[in-house]
DNA sequence: TTCTTAATATGGATG
DNA sequence: CATCCATTTTAAGAA
C-alpha cells in the first residue's frame, strides 16, 4: 500500500470530480500525462498545439506544462493564483485557471489522458538546502582576499547603496586612490560595463575627475568590452570563479559522500 | 492497454536495469516520484536534503528535480550532457550525470521510490506553437504607429547594429532631430536607462551634442529612473503594452475557442 | 508593494 | 563557439 501516490481513474467524470476535490483541499500535487493543447493569455499570448505533455499542479498552485524537451515548461503559471477548475466537455477535460494579480488566464484542453496521479509529497521540516558559490560568496572571498584583485588594495566598504543601484566593493589602492569594484561571476557583458561606468561617473562628478578608479571583476572579458572599459578609463580584472570554487568532476567513492563537505574536500 | 505510459517495477535491481536501458535508448521520458536528496556541482554547488520530489528526465537529456512548490525545479541540469547512469547502492538508487560542456555533475540519491513511469510522449510533426505580444510585436506596432510615441515622428530605421548593442528604432521628430528609441515591454530598469544613455552618447559624440534625442519606451517608470533619464537629457515615454495587446480575461464560450484568433476576437 | 539585482538564469539569434 | 539580448524570465532581498 502506497500512501504517497494514488492513480486516479481515467473515467472522465470521476477524474474531474477527484481532481477538483484535490484542488479544493490544496495539499497534494497533481501529475497528469496527457495529449493536450493549451492557451495562455497574460503578459504574453501563447498557444501550443496538440501534443503529449506532462501537467503538474503543485501544492502552492504553481502550474507547469512540460513538453518532451527542454528545461523550461512550454507553458506555466506562477503560484498565488485564483482557484483552478477542471471541467468536462465532450471527450475532453479542460483546466481553467485565472491569476488576478497579473490578469493571466490559462486554459489547457486535455484530449487524451494517459495517466493521472495524486502525489502526497512529504517534506521534512528540518530539510536542509544550501547553495555555495554564488556572487555573494565571490564578493565575500574578494573582501577577505583583496590581493586577488590587486596587490595593496584595502577594502573600505561593501554593498554601498547608491541612489540608483548598489556598489559591490569600495576600496583604496596602494596609492590612496578610491577604487569602485563591480563583481560578476560570469563573463562581462556590455550592461556590466555600463553599470560600472555609471557608478564611477557618479563618484567622479562629486569627487574630481582623476581620483576614482573603476574595476570590473569578471570570469572573462570579450575584446570589445575590454576596449570599451579602457576607453572609459576603467579597468578589467579577470578572475575565473572556478579557481575559487573549483568543481570536483566525479567523486571516486560515492559511499563516502554524505554532504557537501565530503563532496568537495 | 496503454502504449504511452508504463509503470516500472519498484524492485530496485529491476528498476535500475529498466531505467538504464531506457536511457540508452534515449527516446522516452522518465518520471519518478521519490524521496531523495541531491547534489549539484557546477556553476554553483547546491545540496538539497531528503524530501519527496519528482524527477523528470526528458528525451533530450534535460533533468528536472521538482519539489512540491514553486515554478522552478529545486535542481536541474540542461540538455547536451554526457550519459546518465542509475546505480543501485544498498537500499538506494543513485542517479549520476555529468555535463562535460560546463563541467557540471549531478547526483541524486533516491531513498524511497513511490512511483516510476516511462512516458512515450508523441509529438505531432505539424504541432503548432505561437507567441503573440513579445517585444518584437511591440516594436512592430510602434513602427506602424509612431504617433503612439510622439506626434510627427517619422521612422527611419529599426534594429540598427551598433558596435556595442542594437538600437530598436531610429526616427526623426517633427523638428528634424534624430531620435533614438529603446523599447521595453516591462517596467524600466536602471540597466535600460544606461543602455539608452550609451547609444545616445555614441551618436552625440559623433554628431553633435544637442542634435540627438533619446526616448525610453516602457510599461512604467520608477521615479528615480525618470529623474535619471531627465538628468541625462533623455526622455521617458510610458506606453503600457496591455493597451496594445489587451488581455481577454475569460472566454464566455470555451466551445468556440479553437485558436488564438477566436480567443481574442 | 515597489524596486533592484542575481541566477546553475533559459533560450534564441547572430556572427 | 562566443556574444548579445528578450523573457509570461524567476526569485530573493531591501526599502
Amino acid at each position: 500500500m502506497n500512501d504517497h501516490i494514488k492513480d486516479l481513474p481515467l473515467n472522465l467524470s470521476d477524474l474531474v470530480n477527484e481532481l477538483n476535490s484535490i484542488l479544493l483541499e490544496g495539499r497534494k500535487m497533481i501529475i497528469i500525462a496527457a495529449k493536450c493543447s493549451s492557451l495562455f493569455d497574460g503578459r504574453i499570448k501563447s498557444e501550443v498545439g496538440e501534443s503529449d505533455r506532462i501537467l503538474i499542479i503543485k501544492k502552492d498552485g504553481s502550474i507547469l506544462l512540460h513538453g518532451s524537451e527542454g528545461t523550461k515548461p512550454e507553458q506555466w503559471q506562477k503560484k498565488k493564483l485564483g482557484p483552478i477548475k477542471f471541467i468536462q466537455r465532450n471527450n475532453n477535460i479542460i483546466m481553467e485557471s485565472y491569476r488576478p494579480r497579473t490578469d493571466e488566464s490559462f486554459f489547457i484542453t486535455l484530449s487524451k489522458i494517459h495517466k493521472a496521479l495524486i502525489y502526497n509529497a512529504h517534506s521534512s521540516l528540518e530539510e536542509k538546502s544550501s547553495v555555495v558559490g554564488d556572487e555573494k560568496d565571490f564578493v565575500d572571498f574578494l573582501v577577505q582576499n583583496p590581493k586577488a584583485i590587486e596587490e595593496g588594495l584595502v577594502i573600505l566598504e561593501r554593498e554601498r547603496n547608491l541612489d540608483l543601484g548598489f556598489i559591490d566593493i569600495i576600496a583604496r589602492d596602494k596609492n590612496g586612490l578610491l577604487v569602485i569594484v563591480e563583481v560578476k561571476k560570469q563573463n562581462a557583458t556590455p550592461a556590466d560595463a555600463y553599470q560600472l561606468e555609471r557608478y564611477v561617473k557618479d563618484y567622479r562628478e562629486r569627487m574630481g575627475k582623476e581620483s576614482i578608479r573603476g574595476i570590473l571583476v569578471a570570469n572573462n572579458f570579450p575584446v570589445k568590452i575590454k576596449q570599451y572599459l579602457k576607453a572609459q578609463g576603467l579597468e578589467a580584472c579577470k578572475i575565473p570563479w572556478q579557481k575559487i570554487f573549483p568543481t570536483v568532476k566525479r567523486p571516486i567513492d560515492l559511499n563516502r559522500v554524505q554532504s557537501l563537505e565530503d563532496f568537495f574536500e
